[in-house]
DNA sequence: TTAATTTGTTAGAACAGTCTAACTTTTTAA
DNA sequence: TTAAAAAGTTAGACTGTTCTAACAAATTAA
């Protein structure tokens, strides 16, 4: 169907687009580290494949197909790091890498297996939700540790990346998902925010750090 | 390192020379469904990289860093395999397509934690050995079931082929890799054999396939 | 509202990997 | 030992994916 190129085009404008339904080349050529011509002709490329819609100037969407391809490409890389982190035992923090590649492998037995194996999971190990095998996803609402009121606790429930740096980081904070936390206090200069933790210890998170994390 | 299409030449390069020590250009495009002006392009391409030896009109070999590459390759493929049936649970004549594709992915943590997960296994579930981590690997001398002598019993220890079509043909016949069977009758006339089986029954095989079959 | 900046496009090139057509070398068989 | 067949090579082309250089459109700021 489409190449591991088209299949990481798809997926990351599908991301982009989460907010407004459209990226424009700029982005796209930013995330992807690609250089604006080459994202402009892939364009025109997925257009003709009936992927994106795009015009000259305009922001690019994708279409009814490709939101379809980019839900099940997410799908597949979602199951495969709870695959990882459940059946083999990796690390959250070094899945993500390894799905990156293992989502394009072609077999709906293996993804089908999967999917048996950990009995139909909603969430991947990033608390991200995972579209079901029609492309139905889960999308709900979320607060950020960053917004959080003074004196409230709450779960963390998600991280907005799954880059090995910033996990990494997390797992040094001793932070996971499902733990409570409380927000001692956030600092108005510069939005960092002190937690308090299972641990018992008193954790501080600079604003960068916090806005990556949802709770409910 | 290597693109998936150059591993897939090595892994071809590697089965074909098995016997020789090289292989000639028109071997490796039938295998490869290629054309040879391909190949030999293909050729020189790895000659520069010095993963073979390769000179105009002579056969191609693979030098030692490729032969390292090649084991390295066929180390993931049968890992994989084998973790698909053991802990995926899938048949053995449903895994080396999956496998054509796990094997290219790169990630020493991915095959280091199957490997350990499937206690450090020698042999795959067609009954390949499966190179060690240093690219050491066991080869034994083995018998076809086609020369087996009549009124001997042996035990099927490996297949030659893991594509699909045949397992299926072998599980139709109801053969597993550790079947004890005895030769009742060989054919004079095209080869085919005769066979006294576990499963009480006769089971008739052709030469074509009795051939494929390696019994200890 | 003009000028600077940012964003996007076109043109043209390059590399990986493949093909067909045409030619050469080697092997096989008459 | 020559002629036919098989195997291998070269030349040239094409697709997919990417790049740089140059130019055009849209946006932002002076
Ligand atoms: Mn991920
Ligand atoms: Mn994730
Ligand atoms: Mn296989
Ligand atoms: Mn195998």
């Amino acid at each position: 169907m489409d190449s591991l190129t088209e299949e990481n085009y798809i997926k990351s404008i599908y991301s982009l687009s989460q907010a407004t339904g459209e990226v424009f080349v700029s982005e796209l050529a930013k995330k992807l580290n690609i250089k604006q011509p080459s994202v402009n002709s892939m364009m025109k490329r997925l257009a003709t494949k009936k992927v994106v819609a795009y015009a000259p100037y305009k922001g690019i969407r994708l279409t009814e197909k490709g939101k379809k391809e980019a839900l099940s490409i997410i799908r597949r890389h979602r199951l495969a790091e709870l695959f990882l982190v459940k059946v083999m035992e990796l690390g959250w923090e070094e899945v993500h890498d390894i799905a990156e590649q293992l989502e394009h492998v072609d077999s709906k037995r293996f993804y089908s297996r999967m999917d048996e194996m950990l009995n139909f999971p909603k969430f991947d190990p990033h608390g991200e939700p995972i579209p079901d095998s029609n492309g139905k996803i889960h999308t709900q609402k979320r607060t950020s540790l960053s917004d959080l009121a003074e004196g409230l606790t709450a779960t963390i429930a998600a991280v907005a990346e799954d880059e090995k740096s910033f996990l990494d980081h997390l797992n040094a904070k001793g932070l996971q998902i499902g733990d409570a936390v409380t927000l001692k206090k956030r600092e108005p200069f510069d939005g960092s925010v002190t937690l308090r933790h299972k641990s018992k210890k008193e954790i501080l998170l600079t604003h960068q750090v916090a806005e990556r994390i949802w709770v409910e």
